[in-house]
RNA sequence: GCGCGGUUAGCUCAGUUGGUAGAGCAACCCGUUUACACCGGGAAGGUCGGGGGUUCGAGUCCCUCACCGCGCACCA
């Protein structure tokens, strides 16, 4: 017997030896493992694209989730003998990754536009590349069976060419267009972001009621109000009966008298307030809604930077912040605040990733329209392509309560902004020419010819180039085979926080642009949480445990359990340091019961196994029952389930049961024979089932087996028929 | 406001067509028998958030209430 297996089992000595073994032989690459006729030619496809981390530097707990989900999937189906892919890569994450390197670049009192785009874009992709290594290094740790020969990158050639294909193909349809929408403009990060970006906070500020001629109005934002000429209340509010839609009015207001127009719309709440409202359509989602509703004119008092515009009069230039006070003094001055409530909560909307606060604005934009009908696609509506497959099954979603969060978002959509006026990410495919007093707009994967032609300055929405992921990785726009052969994926295995940013982007790209599915079932998994309950986030980075800390510690098959018992879909994991522990103890386990069946299956002939008594006949078959029941609930995608079965058979049952039985077999020497071959059986298959779940120990344990043709465990057989 | 999830043993959580409540950890008792003390054996622990209903039978289905978490919209 090997003398390794007399010592306890020792992780940290071995993982990465068994991940090089791994890497070495190939079988990642599917095609490498048909070449060796380990998978048929004419097997079944499953494939699975990495989500793809985002370059902004570690991965945490959460990305190591994803990894041990996917990689079980992975795994299993490898055994199974099909045609699997797990397709690895990274997202240039556009605003994440440029916020992040304008932060680190403050600390040297560099500031981007010091720079300018060439050299400023030189420090990100440097940054970015020093993310990418991390993350490629942290996923071998985790023992990822990604196929690295296809690793693709969000802003690579590859990806730049589909991106730009695909915006021309939408750009030709009509779907692509560019307007003046209102828009949420993030100051502090200056550019435009969509309307997922944006995430609310509450805050405790004032709420301000005024005389408004002769009515009163109320508004958190007394700064906006300058340009308030529309005054709307409800059309059934009997306070309100004698005004007349349309009604025009004099009334004093902040820097003098202007006239004002009665508006009567149902949109208003006559509950809230005084049920009488002013509107500033520039600035307000909503207004601008009921200004284009009823033509009404819109004026921008507040710029790009928070300041406010000449129509403010004696405020013009001052930041929003400071004004808002000086102006109500100089109502209260001219007799015009009603009342000031000190205890109002106010939501507000703030920038995901720079925190600033978002300035609603009317800009000129990029678009894509997602009610249009498309003549290509049977006359259907972006959103009708992303709901089709969904309703009708196409695409499952697991846990299925997330459909209907799916349909609610859809039916909520607005035209997504794709345009950022940031410099990290793909460039518009779009140039324009001044020729006169005419403009040329030119769109298309390559610079037009002749002179004079700028391109368009802006980048696109990151989720842009995600949406294309399923098949961007796979070569698109080029029919390639490994287009034909993995799409649609299998699975797309994700945290549910995305399901809007990502999975409904992917479903909507592929849709229309390959007419099919981009994936069959979707697993959202839930966010891991610390042992008090906390969210690990994404941009509390450092705060969050590390994954590689805990594996150094327990060991990777003791996260990969710890991980995937009790943890079901899309709910949250409460990772607890105790848990990993104890399932380190199962490795050591394993390890044991494997050295003493080791011991006493000594000189049995594996080819010619003694048969079994009825005793172990019935372990045999109860094995047997085990592996039934398992694959199927592995191809319900229940791992929680069959890892916990697994773990419990192997430990109460083989080695506290049958193991036990087997010690006093040999002793009495009673059908010893049929106790050894039963052990040695045993061993083999619980090595083979368990590997997608602890892959490190079992391959392990497989190599020190005394069996000379044998393969590596990661593409055995898996020890089934279903 | 609309919607979704959760509430099961001290803790963390499983529990898929309704059929006598489960795991891990912790705590308790016994045991150091040569694969393993990173162990074995044993016992204990729950009116499955409250109330109502359907059913021969409900943790599981329906209604309702409470609390916790989350999403979306609105907040002028």
């Amino acid at each position: 017997m090997h003398e390794k297996l007399k010592k306890p089992y020792n992780p940290k000595e071995t993982e990465d030896k068994i991940y090089k073994l791994w890497e070495d032989s190939g079988f990642f690459n599917p095609d490498v493992c048909i070449e060796n006729g380990i998978t048929k030619e004419n097997a079944e496809h499953f494939s699975i694209v990495l989500p793809p981390p985002n370059v902004t530097g570690n991965l945490h707990t959460g990305h190591a989730l994803m990894l041990v989900i996917q990689d079980i999937m992975i795994r299993y189906a490898r055994m199974q003998g099909k045609k699997t892919l797990w397709l690895p890569g990274t997202d240039h994450a556009a605003i994440a990754t440029q916020s992040k390197v304008e932060k680190i670049l403050e600390k040297e009192k560099i500031r981007k536009n010091d720079l300018g785009r060439e050299e400023f874009l030189k420090r990100v992709d440097k940054f970015a590349k020093e993310s990418h290594d991390t993350i490629v290094n942290q996923c071998k740790k985790m023992g990822a069976s990604l196929d690295w020969s296809r690793e693709a990158f969000t802003l690579d050639e590859e990806r730049n060419m589909a991106v730009k294909t695909a915006f021309k193909t939408m750009y030709d349809d009509g779907l692509i267009y560019r307007g003046h929408r209102i828009v949420n403009w993030d100051p502090k990060g200056q550019t435009v972001i969509s309307d997922d970006e944006t995430i609310y906070e509450e805050k405790k500020g004032k709420f301000y009621t005024f005389k408004y001629g002769p009515f009163e109005i109320g508004t958190a934002r007394p700064e906006t109000k300058f340009g308030d000429k529309y005054v709307v209340m409800h059309p059934k509010d009997p306070r309100y009966k004698d005004w007349k839609h349309g009604q025009k009015i004099t009334v004093e207001w902040i820097n003098g008298p202007i006239e004002a127009t009665i508006i009567k719309d149902e949109m208003i709440d006559m509950e809230f307030g005084t049920g009488v409202m002013t509107i500033t359509p520039w600035h307000s989602h909503e207004d601008f809604q009921l200004a284009e509703k009823y033509k009404l004119d819109k004026e921008q008092i507040i710029d790009k930077y928070g300041k406010l515009l000449p129509v403010a009069g004696e405020f013009a230039g001052m930041k929003i912040t400071d004004a808002r006070e000086k102006i109500v003094e100089k109502l209260q001055k001219k007799g015009l605040v009603v009342s000031i409530d000190e205890n109002y909560i106010n939501r507000i909307a703030t920038a995901e990733r720079t925190g600033g606060i978002i300035e609603p604005q009317i800009m000129l934009q990029w678009f894509i329209d997602v009610n249009k009908k498309i003549p290509s696609r049977n006359s259907k509506s972006l959103k009708e392509l992303m709901l089709e497959p969904v309703r009708e099954g196409k695409i499952k979603i697991i846990p299925n309560h997330f459909e209907k969060v799916y349909f609610n978002w859809i039916e909520n959509l607005r035209d997504w902004c794709i345009s950022r006026q940031i410099w990290y990410g793909h460039r518009i495919p779009v140039w324009y020419k001044a020729t006169g007093n005419k403009s040329e707009i030119y769109c298309g994967l390559e610079s037009p010819n002749g002179d004079g032609w700028t391109q368009d300055e802006d980048t696109l929405d990151t989720w842009f180039s995600s949406g294309l992921w399923t098949f961007s990785t796979l070569g698109w726009p080029d029919k390639t085979n490994d287009l034909k052969t993995y799409h649609p994926t299998s699975v797309l295995e994700t945290g549910h926080d995305i399901l809007f940013f990502w999975i409904a982007r992917m479903i909507l790209m592929s849709q229309y642009l390959l007419g099919e599915i981009p994936f069959k079932n979707v697993y959202l998994h839930g966010m891991v949480r610390t042992a008090d309950g906390k969210k690990m986030s994404k941009s509390l980075g450092e705060k969050a445990i590390d994954p590689l800390d805990i594996i150094a510690k327990y060991g990777n098959d003791a996260l990969r359990m710890a991980m995937v018992v009790g943890n079901t879909p899309g709910n949250d994991l409460k990772l607890n340091e105790n848990d990993i522990r104890g399932y380190g103890k199962f490795s050591n386990k394993v390890w044991n019961a494997s050295r003493f069946v080791l011991e006493q299956t000594q000189g049995l002939d594996i080819n010619n196994l003694p048969k079994l008594d009825e005793e172990d006949l019935k372990s045999e078959k109860e094995l047997n029952d085990l592996l039934t029941e398992i694959s199927k609930e592995m191809d319900e995608f229940r791992f929680s389930i069959v890892a916990e079965k697994l773990y419990h058979y192997f430990w109460h049952t083989f080695a506290d049961v049958i193991i036990e039985r087997s010690k006093k077999k040999i002793l009495e020497n009673k059908n010893s024979d049929s106790t050894k071959s039963l052990l040695h059986a045993h061993l083999m298959t619980l090595l083979k089932a368990l590997h997608p779940f602890i892959p490190f120990v079992t391959e392990e344990i497989w190599g020190l087996l005394p069996n000379k043709n044998k393969r590596l465990l990661m593409v055995e057989k898996w020890p089934a028929n279903k």
